[in-house]
DNA sequence: AGGAATAGTTCGTCTGGCTAATTAGTTTGG
DNA sequence: CCAAACTAATTAGCCAGACGAACTATTCCT
């Protein structure tokens, strides 16, 4: 975490522009879907269909969310059918959540719409352009893997 | 803005890569850093300076914030000497925001440190990945343009 | 068995956004 | 030329989402 030696201005300029980009783009995909769930609620959602059913507490730290707001997030969820809670039967203070058919059906249209916002931005571009951000991609993947 | 022909599998798949990594990467650069502003006092701070002096109206509306939000942001703003307003002298219904001496260097020290996160990551890739990214953020820079 | 630890919830509060109504200043039609 | 209509900003009151502290229920440990 600590810097080794002092960056390069190259290195930091690529920096700031990959952060311009980013949080723009990002801004973007989110107005675009003035979506019936709130953001915390589709990101935990989401997080509850990508790494199967999870206890509050491991869906709290992953959402970096406080205990007592996953509870009323759940519950939210729960209500509108998108996602169940089983007690774990040997351990009776945990709960499991686990998005139902309905919330994967929401989370795929959802899905959807979004991408369809980028993939008809990204038809545009000619093909070596689209090869760049298929590399770009696979870089970013990497780097977004280790932690 | 209608669908012209279908999109292909390929179309799609990229664009849901780049969602993926976007949203992620700009939720992980926005927790980053619990600034000592919030997001939309930083924001508009940035757009005051960006954009040069603007009405408290003008604000509202680059910041897609209603009226009366945006005059709670910019007395926060100023209290803390970050912006100046003066009202103008033909219309004295209106008062102008500018960012000050000392905005302009919290500005500048906030960026550096997200961009610090980004690029400390950055400066582990081999050049050619970099040299990827580069030609990527081209690529995005200019989809951001056009819309 | 009984105390310490753990998972989740409840309660009260704070923050940041909104709408509706208000104030102050400007423009315009009769 | 002045009253009505309009406009910029503010004030007041409300709501949603997040938080910390305290609580309940359950399990673990000796």
């Amino acid at each position: 975490m600590s810097a080794r030696t002092p960056l390069t201005a190259s290195e930091t300029d690529l920096a700031s522009r990959l952060r311009l980009i980013v949080t723009r783009l990002a801004r973007r995909l989110r107005t675009q879907l003035p979506g019936e769930l709130s953001p915390s609620q589709l990101a935990t959602l989401s997080s509850a269909e990508r790494l199967g059913p999870l206890t509050l507490g491991e869906l709290s730290t992953a959402e970096r969310v406080k205990p007592p707001t996953m509870t009323k997030i759940v519950a939210c969820l729960e209500e509108q059918g998108l996602v169940s809670r089983t007690v774990d039967r040997s351990d009776r203070r945990v709960a499991r959540v686990e998005a139902t058919a309905a919330g994967l059906r929401f989370l795929d249209h959802s899905r959807q719409q979004k991408d369809a916002y980028l993939a008809e931005r990204l038809r545009d571009l000619d093909p070596d352009d689209r090869a760049a951000l298929e590399r770009a991609a696979g870089v970013l993947e990497r780097l977004l893997e280790d932690r």
